[in-house]
DNA sequence: ACGTGTGAAGCAGTTCACAGCG
DNA sequence: CGCTGTGAACTGCTTCACACGT
């Protein structure tokens, strides 16, 4: 690594755009695909339609990580999917904790997406002392009394907040304390962590929320026109997200004056 | 395929900018628990650091909705919380179904934010015959056979899938002939829609890779030579996400050449 | 000829800073 | 005054279109 070529050891320079980050998932899924039916090479054209997104914004995403493309031909199939992983950190081994197995956190222990691609489930954290020792997907739960030396014996950088609402900050807190620099936050609370450490969050109200706006529109244009039984409307395959603190609380009715 | 674009009917009339709908949910959550404690209004300011965003976005998102604050004052919690749900098209019921009960979907249907904030699980659907009949959070679980009854005698137009990911195109496409126009998708797939319908997507592993990314270089800043200017380390508070399809196929190993 | 790689144009979203109203 | 509402500047992402290497 780091041997210059043309350029400068650019391969993992500060530049990658956020955008670009979050799309590598994307490709790297397409071409392990590609991968396991030995497909030998692809073109732009191909692998952004495998991935659902444009040509040209793949061409760019991947002059972010350097020239890894053949022109006249297209991408080399195993060579790309070795930069991708490694680009994100994949050859290596991720340990993980979750903390909160309840039913949440038991579907993620449990989630086949977390022991391939290089993370590993260290351990399974909870707070209920009758959870301790019965294993969830194999892994015995333990009491959070243990968290910090849990994460410390682990070398654990990254953590997994499921835990209700309430919980969810003075987790967070201890694991930080403990040495967490990332964190995957799927409880409806806005986290507050020092800088330094990352969080992402993941919220399935915000999302329905999300669709009940495009949804109610559809409805809205649908009612300005005929009654048409058919659907047409808003049209979006590239609807953006964003957003990454959820605020806090749990959410109760809705029901004002 | 997978090329609608449809172009966007940009910002005439009823145009609230797609970054902005994601973060009401957001504002909405924060007003909920002021609501809550019974606080009579917000300044920009205090609403801005409940919901973790800065008081000039907030202010800027709220003046597409209308001009709802008093100046000198601030916003009044309760005709907020009233003017976003409206928005949000939360003042009607959604009714929703949920493919796919497995640990997954068992902890989707029963959490908590389904069946606050008008959404409501209508139904329950799996493919497995042993699990008709039996309930989940207290729902029974019908066969997947009836999967278009249910729809139409709901009226259901938010579906979730919770299925493998071999399964979640098929469920995709009989929900959308059934009528559903609006999907989220937990399983690691790219959906392929008509327009018209709506797709978001959930992806854990995605969530984690993109940790895994700024983790590796956090780990490489601090063990290269630490640059001289400013604060070490990746620091974000307001880390972006995006992305909406994910690419199909589960996730095996990496182990290229 | 073909498909990558990339300047340049175009656009969406964020931040600034201040005018204007209570 | 204080705080909202918003034009205007700015930043970053996406799309275009074509030169260039193979």
């Amino acid at each position: 690594m780091a041997t210059g070529r043309t350029h400068r050891p650019a391969t993992r320079s500060r530049g990658i755009p956020e955008a670009t980050v979050a799309r590598l998932p994307l490709y790297l899924r397409a071409l392990t695909a590609l991968s396991e039916r030995s497909v030998p090479t692809v073109s732009s054209e191909e692998l952004a339609a495998a991935a659902g997104v444009n040509s040209a914004k793949l061409r760019k995403d991947f002059s972010y990580l350097g020239s890894y493309g053949t022109r006249g031909v297209g991408y080399d199939v195993e060579y790309l999917v070795y930069q991708i992983s490694r680009e994100l950190g994949l050859t290596q081994d991720w340990p993980v904790v979750i903390v909160g197995i309840g039913n949440l956190g038991a579907a993620l222990a449990n989630y086949g997406g977390f022991a391939s691609r290089g993370f590993r489930v260290a351990a399974l954290i909870d707070a209920d002392p009758a959870m301790a020792g019965k294993p969830v997907a194999g892994i015995p739960v333990q009491h959070s009394d243990d968290l910090e030396k849990i994460i410390q014996d682990n070398g654990v950088s990254i953590g997994v907040i499921a835990t209700p609402a309430g919980a969810a900050q003075p987790v967070c807190d201890r694991l930080v304390a403990a040495g967490v620099t990332s964190i995957l936050n799927f409880a409806p609370t806005v986290l507050t962590v020092p800088d330094g450490v990352d969080v992402r969050k993941v919220d399935l109200s915000i999302e329905l929320q999300i669709l009940a706006f495009h949804e109610q529109r559809k409805a809205g244009e649908d009612a300005a026109h005929s009654d048409g039984t058919g659907p047409a409307a808003v049209t979006r395959e590239e609807s953006d997200a964003s957003a990454d603190q959820g605020p806090d609380g749990d959410v109760p009715a809705v029901m004002p004056a």
